[in-house]
DNA sequence: ATAACACATTCGTGTTGACATATATGACCT
DNA sequence: AGGTCATATATGTCAACACGAATGTGTTAT
């Protein structure tokens, strides 16, 4: 009851303020910070995410689920297909917190990895099992 | 003692990756945020935390020891009073998020309230219970 | 229709985090 | 030594989250 009471005033303040704690949570998992590397700079359908971070299909979606209502991912149906694309919050803060993690992301050997495996699956799907006939990520122009 | 043996393993998987989740994670939470915000440009002690947060003292405590043990603020003991300070971390990606993050955060309404409150109670300590006898807050060079 | 496929959601379970309350520690004072 | 102040930690409760396994949903192919 007093927790309510609480929990009140805590959603009044944040109609001033952006829910940033609400962008570090969902950042706040490796998974999720993989997957936002890869989904930065192309529009990626759900078999490539399972293929380069080699985990389970549902575990994927979990976690593209929760960037998505986090806001700063969004998906698009093709067919059978489920793409995903990068979404950079109107709010400034979150914005440039966003993109400053973007880009050291970009720079951890972990991360690059991720990337370069997923070149290789680009120019070779069929030696991959989930990708034979999935559509090819699409380079995304670079905010 | 097994705080330290988690440590070491977490510092060996960070051979790699700096655990930027780890990061995340220690500002995924408003209460910490606010607590950051004032702690960024001056060394301050527990109890104007909790005048200026206007919470409970182990609320504030333990969310400073989040912080610490994220590497992210330390403290220094003062005869009876804990003074707590910003500390940049050593990795590049870190530093460079937790810069931008704290630069954003002081442009949030909130957070200049907690700010202009902090100044008010510096300049009339003898108004709050609690900091009759602080020491004051101390302005720390801007990085 | 029905089967195969791509993905999402649900369920059960273990883990972590946040909180209030209570208690412990360490420093100062008398 | 004992008392008090400032701060830390322990305890119990509850909600959120992560995971694997199973199941559900929508689409295409046959």
């Amino acid at each position: 009851m007093s927790t309510r009471m609480c929990y009140t005033g805590a959603v009044s303040k944040a109609e001033n303020n952006p829910p940033l704690d609400l962008l570090f949570r969902a950042l706040a998992d490796p998974t999720r910070l993989r997957l936002l590397n890869l989904i930065a700079d192309r529009e990626i359908c759900v078999c490539y995410f399972v293929e380069i971070l080699r985990t389970s299909q549902p575990k994927v979606s979990r976690h593209l689920a929760y960037l998505r209502r986090a806001g700063i991912v969004a998906s698009r149906r093709e067919g059978k297909w489920m793409h995903y694309r990068l979404v950079i919050p109107k709010d400034q803060a979150m914005a440039s917190i966003l993109r400053e993690t973007l880009n050291r992301l970009k720079q951890m050997p972990q991360m690059r990895r991720d990337v370069s495996r997923l070149s290789s699956a680009c120019c070779a799907p069929h030696k991959y099992e989930l990708l034979q006939s999935a559509p090819q990520p699409v380079l995304v122009t670079s905010t």
